[in-house]
DNA sequence: CGCCCGGTTGATCATTTTCAAGCACGGTGG
DNA sequence: CCACCGTGCTTGAAAATGATCAACCGGGCG
């Protein structure tokens, strides 16, 4: 199922990824960078629809998305899911967990899918010679610390319109600092998808893109989304606002 | 305003600290507890309403709860604000912001309160002589991002009766593992915070209340709570389950 | 003693969900 | 090549859940 590709040639290193910035060297030093390039020893392609790891699973390293795109998700016993997360090229996901050494969530690939795989083991080695890792690893669990909370916000104090409006910004700002044009791109998951990660049902996320196209705001064909208007949509974000 | 509590005692100490497997050395051995002694060098008072930091403050140590109980929340430029967590003795907060290195919420006191003050510089320096520390402050932070997990799941895909048999529930437990009844207890936060925290307004919240005391789930008086039946509340939580 | 804040309760309203029907695109097989 | 099928999406109407507006209560504190 899972399709290992060991590494033997020079692309799989962090000092000459063309990631870079994005990923797990963000904001460290060249110098430092290069001490990690031992650091990944092996690379994972998951195919559309499969599982990188599942709930439960042992945890023993985290996941740097080469290319492709992962979906976060926890199931609830009663056949709930929650949605948590979408993670783009150069997003590191499997932190959670870490308390049990057990995968708290799954994560399955939107679209084939390739990670470099970073052990839990290397990390712990690696960080007596390269002081800055420890706190790199810090800086990455600490950001998706404050990302959840920003989701929470969404979740916990958002209209419909404001959640999608968000959505649509977060993932446009995300593409586009991958190079990717802000304005027009594909979305890789279902109404479902969104819904689910939005914590509305898939019938409003589908009327909610018709009003946004009705409005001017937004073209919308299928998956494919051409954001129109972007001052209008980032009003909405803050529309309830005083 | 804040109150700095210089420390000469053994009191100081988590090797001999009474909240022990709850707070920062859970799951550690009792040797490796005995060599974070010099940790913490400082303890702080935070007085009922103050806060213990803000967003934008500089980070320079997250904090272990001695006594009392903090919320932490996040206000967006709107006003509009959003509680993320309510905080018992043993639990650590702080964790967010270490990107920045700056606090990316505010944390404030529910009643007076008393936090040991463990600082970044301090973990850094000592982990290299004890490398589980390391390993037990990842531990922290996923536990960290777990939780807020568990959250989005209560925010995205719950119903207001089935958030607030939750967060009793969860009180309840956390509560218990600290020596307290688990079956009554006073709420240290309003209702207006706990419709924050849930995503639902102050009003919803009181009836609820109000429902559940009717049903013979609870007893509650202002923020007196007796868990009468206490699977009673259980099964509203999975009740909309299959 | 009286005020004030936090809480309760009721009536009404808005938003989102639910249920239901139908559409469009992509793939399959005759 | 086209008819058929299925999945994912759209749209409408009705229902439900929670929000809002408003009045009132009551305990604690100055």
């Amino acid at each position: 199922m899972l399709n290992a590709i060991p590494l033997n040639d020079q692309s799989t290193r962090c000092s000459t990824c063309s990631l870079g910035q994005l990923c797990l060297p963000i904001g460290m030093s060249a110098q430092d960078v290069e001490k990690m390039d031992t650091l990944v020893q092996e690379r994972v392609r998951v195919r559309k629809g499969e599982s990188l790891y599942r709930l439960g699973d042992p945890l023993d390293a985290v996941y740097a998305i080469r290319f492709g795109t992962l979906k976060t998700h926890v199931t609830m016993e009663d056949g709930r899911a929650q949605i948590t997360g979408f993670h783009l090229p150069g997003e590191v996901v499997g932190f959670d967990g870490l308390t049990e050494m057990r995968h708290a969530s799954d994560a399955t690939a939107l679209e084939d899918t390739e990670v470099c795989v970073v052990r839990y083991n290397e990390i712990q080695t690696l960080s007596a010679s390269l002081p800055s890792l420890q706190h790199q690893f810090m800086r990455l669990m600490s950001r998706e610390i404050t990302q959840d909370q920003m989701m929470l916000i969404t979740l916990g104090s958002m209209r419909a319109e404001e959640r999608l409006a968000g959505f649509l910004i977060s993932l446009s700002e995300r593409l586009s600092a991958r190079g990717y044009s802000p304005s027009e791109f594909v979305l890789r998951m279902s109404r479902e998808e969104i819904g689910s990660y939005l914590g509305l049902k898939l019938e409003t996320v589908s009327r909610l893109f018709s009003r946004f196209a009705e409005a001017g705001l937004i073209q919308i064909r299928q998956r494919h989304v051409k954001l129109v208007d972007m001052d209008g949509i980032r009003q909405l974000l803050g529309k309830t606002a005083c």
